[in-house]
RNA sequence: GCCGAAGUGGCGGAACUGGCAGACGCGCCGGACUCAAAAUCCGGUUCCCUUCGGGGAGUGUGGGUUCGAUUCCCACCUUCGGCACCA
């Protein structure tokens, strides 16, 4: 017997793999109808800043164990991987240190593809997909167009987080506690021209499409938080002096009596017809919509009485207007009623500026001084009121979200070319098809000065309108890195394809994906983005699935000192692991953890001990494989648990999706055959630990399925199946109570009446002892317990 | 503040449907092998009491339901996430 030599091991099969490109699996032949046996595995593709970290172990060894497990139950799985290439950080990179963007990504790309070989994960490579390779982007350009002719896709002047710093627009994500993440200086909020996708347009499928998607329940609810459908109603109010209607939205139409005051937003549209060139409420307003976000946060109110009144519809009465900055422009109308009474908010800036609160409805929900509907519940009184209204003309049922439409446009250099030209004539054209990729060009600086480093490319810039010839722009701004992967799952599908994005066919064969495995950092992002993605894809027939996940899981953070490891926090090197341990080490280690949603604080303790299992698994399969083959049905002890570690196996990973508890019981397995090395079922025992445990340790395992004899791929090997009668116990452990307490155990034939339970029971000298002569009550669980209570 | 998840030995965790709490592993203790060490193997390891037979307590805290609760219900505490002027 050799010793364990993981690298020689890991080295050998790892070349067999890239040799004979196991993991490749190729597309239906035309015509074929999608079966059960087809299987897309995807976890969410890395972003390629630096090297891996032990967070993206734990996700790719999840993956590759069901991929594995998958595999060997009898599907063709895909299992491609690729690179979300386009991105801030190594245009920063670049900034801080010299180089190009490409040259840096180009160089982290490769040390991941070496660092995913090492740990021997099955991945088809031939289906790699990079978000920066003009191969790519040009079929994210040739999206975008099919989005901007629907009009999902559109131009407008919109309030954004403002670095003054880095003089660059800066997604929400970047925005941390009102800052910028990079130079922590103070966001400002700007008006500035964007570009948006429409996803409002889907809000009502989006939300209810999530009863059709077995996801977790918490990511579900983080996604309906965000698009935060709210019913209610719009309510007209009259400004006499302006000779205006100005609609209100509220979700209490029952406290329209409970208005006190009027209250608008500082963006407003009505502030300067409210100002009536009053200088201090036009200096209030314009202070106040520029207020940084950070202090928007303290939630602090301030405003200014604007000298007019709104008539309220329901009794005639005239509420002062007032401007102030706790109402949002981007929600609603940008107008409410103030109902102070009855809303925390109004009552805040009630107290602050002493206006009136005079409450509408009373202790038991009913309604009060709202004239003919007194007494009625609040909730009985919302749609009566606003019958009522509508009947006059003053009011109309409405619905609102808190979801904002996608701004996708960046001022910053490496990121897709959004494919549009601006031509005097004609506006915003989109570049034609056949001239695309607009392909990004190379500018001297990539440092942001106020506007897109592209614009200071002026071969790039100038050109020619599609339409008339004459003149144009092009657009500076690149695209937001979300856009290249809302659809890159669908690439993988068809990953070669020059005519278009993916052959509609091929995509329905594999979608919907049918297990995603990724962080709930991404749950109002990414997994947000490409179901709206998806869903416009179907629209335009595409497509045939309105989901792209169909199952999704969220593996733990690995943490670091409490804090979650990233390339930016630095880390644990995965790379001086596997050439310490070996890779089997640490893929079943960061397993063994504990559940694979639960976080895990990093510790190296308990290393050594994997490593210890794999050489003990070696030791104890190269003895068994001395032994004689176990006879067919050899029913031992032995057997038995080798059976019950198929079927806990089996069970953890396809009904629970438990990936710790399946190598604690190959342990327990390995540790019994270890004490009968010589039990007829030994090379049984031995075959099926092996086996079972392949997908955690696939190197180690293929080498012990030789050492056993095979000359079979153990990578293609069907799953074992558990025997039925071999789980039956003949005898089990009565458990023997009184009042609840254990007091005895007797090992008794399985499957016995309850009267010979109870006589068992009655017979055991402990319990007598504690029955103090009584008969008690008895209760029975089959096979399990008798319970006496006295 | 609102919403959600989680609290089990010295540590990571197990106990899936209300039925033996602590599987498996780490660490620690003791032993075997060895001139010695490493490696390996064997045994022990929730806490308290014990006349060594056993007895008592115990899954964040306090209550409840039940013959029986880590598991179900109520309240609270702690930790970690999400949201945070969304009318």
């Amino acid at each position: 017997m050799n010793e364990y030599d993981a690298h020689a091991i890991e080295k050998k099969w790892q070349s067999v793999w890239e040799a004979e490109q196991t993991f490749h699996v190729d597309n239906p032949a035309p015509g074929t109808a999608p079966d059960d046996e087809h299987f897309y595995m995807l976890e969410m593709l890395p972003y390629p800043s630096g090297s891996l970290h032990m967070g993206h172990v734990l996700n790719y060894t999840l993956g590759d164990v069901v991929t594995h497990f998958k595999r060997r139950n009898g599907c063709k799985v895909l299992r491609p991987m690729g690179f979300d290439s386009f991105g801030l950080p190594a245009e920063n990179a670049a900034i801080k240190d010299g180089g190009h963007p490409l040259e840096i990504t180009e160089r982290n790309m490769e040390a991941i593809r070496v660092q995913m070989r090492l740990m021997g994960w099955a991945i088809d490579w031939q289906r790699e997909v990079s978000a920066h390779e003009p191969t790519y982007y040009r079929w994210t350009q040739w999206l975008f167009l099919k989005f901007f002719e629907h009009g999902l896709a559109y131009r407008k002047a919109a309030p954004v987080n403002w670095c003054p710093n880095d003089q660059t627009v800066l997604s929400n994500e970047h925005v941390v506690d009102g800052r910028c993440w990079r130079c922590g200086f103070v966001v400002e909020t700007r008006n500035m021209e964007q570009w948006f996708f429409k996803i409002t347009a889907y809000a009502d499928q989006l939300l209810d499409d999530l009863e059709t998607i077995d996801w977790p329940e918490r990511t579900k609810k983080i996604q309906r938080q965000h698009i935060g459908r709210s019913e209610g109603a719009e309510v007209l109010f009259r400004i006499e002096e302006l000779d205006r209607d100005v609609a209100v939205f509220t979700t209490r139409p029952d406290t329209l009596f409970g208005a006190t005051f009027f209250v608008v937003a500082p963006e407003s549209p009505l502030v300067q017809a409210l100002a009536g060139g009053d200088e201090e409420v036009l200096t209030y307003a314009s202070i106040a919509a520029a207020r940084p976000t950070e202090e928007r946060a303290t939630r602090e109110k301030s405003g200014v009485f604007t000298g007019h009144y709104a008539t309220n519809p329901v009794n005639g009465e005239k509420l002062p207007v007032w401007i102030a900055d706790y109402v949002l422009m981007e929600y609603g109308t940008g107008a409410i009623m103030a109902v102070p009474a009855h809303d925390e908010r109004d009552l805040e800036f009630a107290k602050q500026y002493d206006l009136p609160v005079r409450a509408v409805i009373d202790e038991h929900g009913r309604l009060v001084g709202s004239g003919e509907f007194d007494g009625l519940p609040w909730r009985e009184a919302i749609p009566r009121i606003v019958t009522w209204l509508s009947g006059r003309g003053r009011a109309k049922p409405a619905i609102n979200y808190r979801l904002r439409d996608w701004s996708f446009s960046r001022q910053r250099y490496w990121g897709c070319p959004i494919p549009i030209v601006y031509c005097p004539e004609h506006g915003a054209v989109g570049v034609p098809e056949d001239q695309l990729p607009v392909l990004l060009p190379e500018v001297e600086d990539y440092r942001p000065k106020g506007k897109p480093p592209l614009a200071s490319n002026l071969d790039f810039i100038n050109t020619t309108c599609p339409k008339c010839g004459g003149p144009a722009q092009r657009e500076a701004d690149t695209m937001d890195t979300f856009v290249d992967s809302s659809w890159y799952f669908l690439r993988y599908t068809d990953p070669h394809n020059e005519h278009a994005p993916f052959d509609r066919a091929i995509a329905d064969f594999w979608m919907p994906i049918d297990q995603y495995i990724g962080g709930i950092d991404h749950a109002k992002g990414h997994l947000l983005y490409s179901r709206f993605f998806v869903k416009a894809m179907n629209d335009y027939d595409m497509l045939g699935v309105r989901e792209p996940f169909a199952r999704l899981f969220h593996q733990g953070w690995v943490k670091l000192a409490g804090k979650r490891m990233s390339k930016s926090q630095g880390g644990v090197s995965p790379n001086e692991l596997i050439d310490r341990f070996g890779a089997d080490a640490i893929r079943i280690y960061i397993l063994f953890q504990g559940p694979a949603d639960q976080d895990i604080d990093w510790t190296p303790d308990g290393i050594d001990a994997t490593v210890r299992f794999i050489r003990r698994l070696w030791r104890v399969v190269h003895e068994a494989a001395a032994r004689p083959p176990s006879p067919e049905g050899v029913d031992t002890p032995l057997a038995r648990k080798a059976h019950e570690t198929i079927a806990r196996v089996t069970d953890d990973v396809d009904r629970r999706f438990v990936f710790n508890t399946p190598i604690a019981a190959v342990m327990e397995l390995v540790n019994e055959l270890s004490k009968a090395p010589d039990d007829p079922a030994a090379r049984f025992a031995a075959e099926t630990a092996v086996s079972v445990l392949q997908p955690w340790t696939p190197h180690v395992a293929e080498e012990l399925w030789g050492v056993l004899g095979h000359d079979s791929r153990l990578w293609e090997a069907a799953w074992p199946v558990a025997d039925e009668t071999m789980l039956q116990r003949e005898t089990i452990e009565l458990v023997l109570q009184v009042n609840g307490k254990v007091r005895d155990r007797v090992r008794v034939p399985a499957g016995l009446p309850q009267d010979e339970l109870v006589a068992h029971a009655r017979a055991s000298e402990k319990v007598r002892a504690h029955l103090n002569g009584e008969e008690g009550r008895v209760i029975v669980v089959p096979d399990k317990l008798v319970n006496i209570v006295i």
